[in-house]
Parts: structure tokens; sequence; C-alpha cells
DNA sequence: CATGAATGAGCCTTCATTCAT
DNA sequence: CATGAATGAAGGCTCATTCAT
């Protein structure tokens, strides 16, 4: 049961399985994808998959759920100054953008197919990624406001408001916008001077 | 063949199908609903449908296709003045998100989730949605530009940010967010504000 | 609807399934039993089988339903006189015995085996069947004790004493016993001699 | 190979194999138990069942061959007088009656379903248990007929009267009869006077 | 002899689509 | 053009059985 050797042999099938399951949901979308796809890709049984995951749905979360482990370890803000807004906002932006390889675009895509019409999916994303990351930034919006650095302006929205722009731009990157493909580089630095200072010109 | 008369009787006919199945779609999504669903709810039999559309696929399409085209209905920009900045700006960003009535919401869900995975639909989004919305924008902002009403910002960019930012917005909220959906009408002018001058504290 | 006509079609459509179903659950036994070689053998395909009943146990249930009642039309037992037990022991005796045709056989065979092991179906089978020929049947034994015409036995134990003997005869002969169903005519005649004067030789 | 000790340790695996079959067949039924149940059950693994038995179906074989011999040890008229016919039927009806305790209940219900079904099985049953019942009992009828002591009735269908009104008794049990389970005890006196002295009132 | 992961045949069931009426 | 019964391909999933360790 709790034997590491035996816990580690079933974490690698695991992972074997889910890189293949990642693969073909990727190339043929969820619902195009059958479990002998999966099998075929990781070359194994399509029996032997029930063996590590309860159904098809499963193993669409544990993808879900190993693209939420590697986005969070990429979510550390420690080293900045707390009073660096510039330096904040534009982690805030690069982090996810740059997270967004190229290896991970397709089945980022599938993922948020699925977290569109799967509530339960839907329920994760909302409180495991999307959630956090809204409580950690409203605060050093509310500090910055105490500071002066920056408008009072209403923190709940801000927040919204970054993240969305975020999640709209991998949308719409996925969606195979050229320009956003080819430029996607410049975004944060882009990103940050806008939110910073807007667009209007300096009268 | 061309009869008028058996035109509009073809054409009441489609409407009455797609009616029926974007309720269906919006209500269990495109995969878990059937045809059945969509005849039962039409009230018709499941086999005049194929009298009407190719495939299932072909209902998605239509309804995408009414969408574009309330959509486009509203995106009249006529009567704002050509130098009205923060107009232009309220407009482009309100009449999208205002677009999103709770009748739709869910529908627009099943489509944004198909769009991500279906390429015909992904390249009828990006070519007849997205793309005219971005060509008529960038001329907008170039003209300000050179007018001096803005910053020489990448024009290219802004636009996809602004429609990135409008496309997350509705994504976010309908995922769940709450705070979202209670202060949806409160956006466009929080908007507006923040593109035209940022966060950052008039020193 | 309600037309008369689609009924007939569906009944007959489903007859010819349930024919189907008997003959194969008789032949290979309800879990070796394949929808295919049901409807294989009703001359359809699958698929049709889930137009006229919900799962393949609703065919077993049907099947059960069917014998009930073509038994239910056997037991009257309008044309006796009140007080004639011999005849009416004979006929309680002779009608369930001789109901089992050598057509019924291998399918009784099923039912009774899958009523041994589902729950639902033996409720079934206690309530519908069992139940009311022995509340009649008791009523019958009391009157006949009230008048004299038998000893004061236990009414409620002598019923269910005679229902498992026509059961258990049935099911041995089910099991195969040769001198059974050579002898099986002249059973009744030999069961109402004993039910009436036991085996003691007269002193 | 034929080591004593050996032999002890592979009829005691044996035993723990059966042992825990009996539990989970009669809980599950025959067809819905898996071997991994059965394995779980026993504390052992699953491929271990197959050393010691060949399939799913030996299980159920030897589990019926337990129960015919544990019924063959019961089956000892040696001590009854030769012409105590009362004696003899009563203990010939209550010795099957009493051993069907609630323990063996549910695994006599899987055991006999699977007669009904299974060829292999039932020819066992009637060769095995049913047959050799028969034979003796049909003997001592003849003796007593012999000697006067009961009427010259047809003794073949006699035993097999007998032997199916308990069987029946156990199945009607097995179905779920109230009455029958509360009076179970009575059985044996009850139905010994009816086989001797019938129904009919003294004239 | 014990283990239990791997296997893969096979089953039930769904449902988009067709077509005779 | 409407109907809806019939179709049958296809998929998810189970589980008895095997066999390398």
């Amino acid at each position: 049961m709790t034997d590491p050797i035996q816990q580690q042999l079933i974490t690698a099938r695991k992972n074997q399985i889910l890189d293949a399951a990642a693969r073909v949901f990727a190339t043929k979308g969820f619902h195009a994808a059958t479990i002998k796809d999966v099998a075929s890709d990781a070359g194994i049984a399509a029996g032997t998959i029930y063996n590590y995951f309860e159904n098809k749905t499963a193993l669409l979360f544990a993808i879900f759920e190993r693209m939420r482990d590697s986005r969070q370890a990429l979510t550390t803000f420690a080293e900045l100054q707390p009073d660096d807004v510039r330096g904040f906002i534009r982690a805030f932006v690069a982090t996810p953008l740059m997270s967004l390889h190229s290896d991970y675009l397709d089945l980022f895509r599938v993922v948020i197919s699925e977290i569109m019409v799967n509530e339960e999916l839907r329920a994760l994303y909302a409180q495991q990624i999307i959630g956090p990351t809204l409580i950690i930034a409203e605060k050093w919006f509310q500090t910055w406001i105490a500071q002066g650095l920056i408008k009072p302006i209403d923190t709940g929205l801000m927040v919204r408001t970054l993240s969305s722009l975020i999640l709209g731009l991998m949308v719409q990157k996925l969606i195979g916008d050229e320009l956003l493909q080819t430029r996607w580089e410049s975004l944060p630095d882009t990103l940050t001077d806008l939110i910073m200072d807007g667009i209007r010109g300096e009268t």
C-alpha cells in the first residue's frame, strides 16, 4: 500500500497515461478522443487506464490539476519590493502569459473549453486558480492605495479586470490571432504601461 | 425553388429549429444535447431537422451566425464624434459587455467552448467577429494618434488588448465570478477610466 | 401517441422482441444472452430493442409479466361448487402444473433463476403471483373448516404447503427428473389423493 | 506431490477461498460477484485463487460440493426403527428443512439460481443430491407397502412429491414468504400430519 | 506459491442519421 | 415536406484470466 517503490511506479504509470491523454486531448479534443486513443498513445491496453483512473473525465481532471500545480509553482512574488507597483503588475501579467508555452497551447485550449461546459471543472478553476490569485492581488492593491501609490480604485473590479485581461489574451491567442502570437513577448511591457498610465496623451 | 413564400416558410422553420437548438444547447451543452432533444423542444420530428440542416454541427454554426449578425447590428459607432476618444472606448467596451444578456449567457458559454475546440468555428470567429472589429478599431486609434489625442502606442496590440479584455471579462463572468456578475453594469465606466488614465496616482 | 394503429404496431414489435428474448434467454440463460443475440433472433438491429425497452433487464420483466398474465387467465375457479373440496384441490394443483408446457419450460427455468437472485423480480413474483393465489385459497380452506368438510388445520401453512408443493414439482421437473416428466399428467390425481387422505393405510 | 502436510495446507487455503466465495456469492450473487471481491474477502490476491481453482465457475461447483457433503452427513436415518413410518417421514422432511440456516439461506439462493441455468450443475444436483435420496426413500416406501403400513401408492411419484414439497418450501421461503419464515419450526409436524392423514375430515 | 498489474475481448447502451411511408 | 422507426457504428467500461516478478 504505502510501499514507496510501488508508489513511484504508480505515479510513473499515472504520468505516462496523463502525458498520453494530454497529447491526445490536445490533438483531437476531449470528446473526440477515445480511451483507446489514449491507451494506444501510451502504449498500454485500454483496460489498464482504468486501473489508475476512475473514468475518462478523471483524466481531464488530473490533467487540470497538473496544470494548476505547475502554475502555482510559478506564482511566487516573494522577491518583489512591496512598493514596486510596476514590478508587481509586470510580474502578475507576465507570469501566466509566459507560461502558455507552445506545448501547453492545445492542452490549455481543451481544458478551457471543458471548463466552460463542465460545472465541476469550472468550480475547481474558479476556486483553485482564479480565486487565490485574486485575493493575493487585491491585498497588494489595497496596500498601494493606502500608501497613495495608486488611485483609490475599486480593487475588486481591478483585480478581476487584470485577470480577465490575461485570460482573454490567452483565449484570443488560442483562437489563432497571428499578431498576438508574434508579439506575445512584448505584451508584459505594453500591458504594464497601459495599466499604469492609460492611453491618454499628456496634456 | 426561389418562390419567396417558400423561402419565408423555410426561414421560419429554420429559425424555429435554431431557437430550440439554442435553448437546448444552452441548457445541456452541445455534446450532451441530442437531436431528439432539439426536435422535441421545437415540437417537430427529429428527421425534419435534416431537411433544413446538414447535421448537428450545422446547427451550432447557424446559431453562431445568428449571434454574429445580432452582434454586428449593435456595432455601429456612426453617431459618435470622430474625436470623442472616451466616448468611443466606452461604447466599444460597453456594447459587447451589455449584449451578454442572461438569455445568451449559457449559449455563449457553449459557443465559446466549441470555438476553442472546433477549428472551423474558430476560424469563423476570428475572421468574422474579431477581425472586422479589430480593423475598424485600429483605424480609429491610428487617427487619434495622428491627431495627438492619445499616446503613440502600438495600435495592433492595443486593439487586441481591448478585445481580449472584453472577451476575458465575459469568460470570467461565465465561469461564475460573483463580483463580476453583481458589478457588471459599472464595468464600462471603470474600464474606460482605466484605459484612458491607468491606475498610477497623480504626482 | 394514442393512435390505435400505432399502438398495435408497437405492441406487435414488442411481442416480436419479447418472443425472441424468450427464446434466447431460454436457450442461453439471461446473463449469457446478449442484446445482439436477441436482436438477431428477432431479425432487427440491436438498437431497435432500445426503442421499445429500457434495457436488458426490462426484457426479463416484460417476459415475466406476460407469464403472469397468461397464468392469471387460467386461475379461474368460478365454475366450481363451493363445497367441492376435492374438485378445488385438483384444479388448484392441476392448473399451474398443466401450464408448464414444454414451450415454457426453459423460459420458466430462466425466470425462476432470476427471481431467486433479483430482489425486484422476487418481490413482483411474491406480490403478484404467489400472494393473490394464497389469499384466495386460504378463504376456501377457512370456509371448508367452518363447514366441517376438512380438519381444523392451520390454513396459512396449508396453502403455502400446497403452493410450495406445486412450485417444487415444477422446479424438480426443470432440473430434469425423468419420472416426473413422463408421469406429469398423472400428478393432479395422485396429489389430490395424497392431500385428501394421506398415505396411511386404513386400519 | 502427495506430501500430507502440503495437502493440508492446500485444503486449508481452498477452504479459506471457498468460505470467502460463499460469503461474497451469498451477498452479491454469483454474476455480480467478482474474483477480486472474493480475493479481498479472503485476504489474498486475485491471482492466488487461480492456483487453487480453475476459474470462477469452479468456485461455485466446489461450494456446491461442500453443501452436498454437509447435507449427506445429515441424511442418516440409521437410528430409526424400520417400521416407524411417521418417524421416518418426519425426519425426512425435517432434516433438509432445518438445515436451511439463515447462514445458508442466501448461499442456497444463489446455488439454486445457478442450478436452474447451468446444465452441468443441474446434472450434479440431480444425480448427487436428489437421486440418492429418492432411491433410499423409495425403498423404504416399498417396504412399508409390502408390510401394509401404508397404502399401495406409486412410490416413484410419492418420493418425488415429498422431495419437491421440501424443495418448494425452501424456494418459497427464499422468495421471502413471511409466514413461512416465522412458522418454519412447526413445518415438520404439520407436514407429517398432512402426509400421513391428509386433510379430509374424519367421517 | 503469492502477487497484482496488465490485458483485451466483449457487452450494454447511445444517438446521429437515413428513408420508407 | 413531415414523420419517427430502424439502423449500426462506436465508445466507455468491466472483469476473468494470465504471467512476470
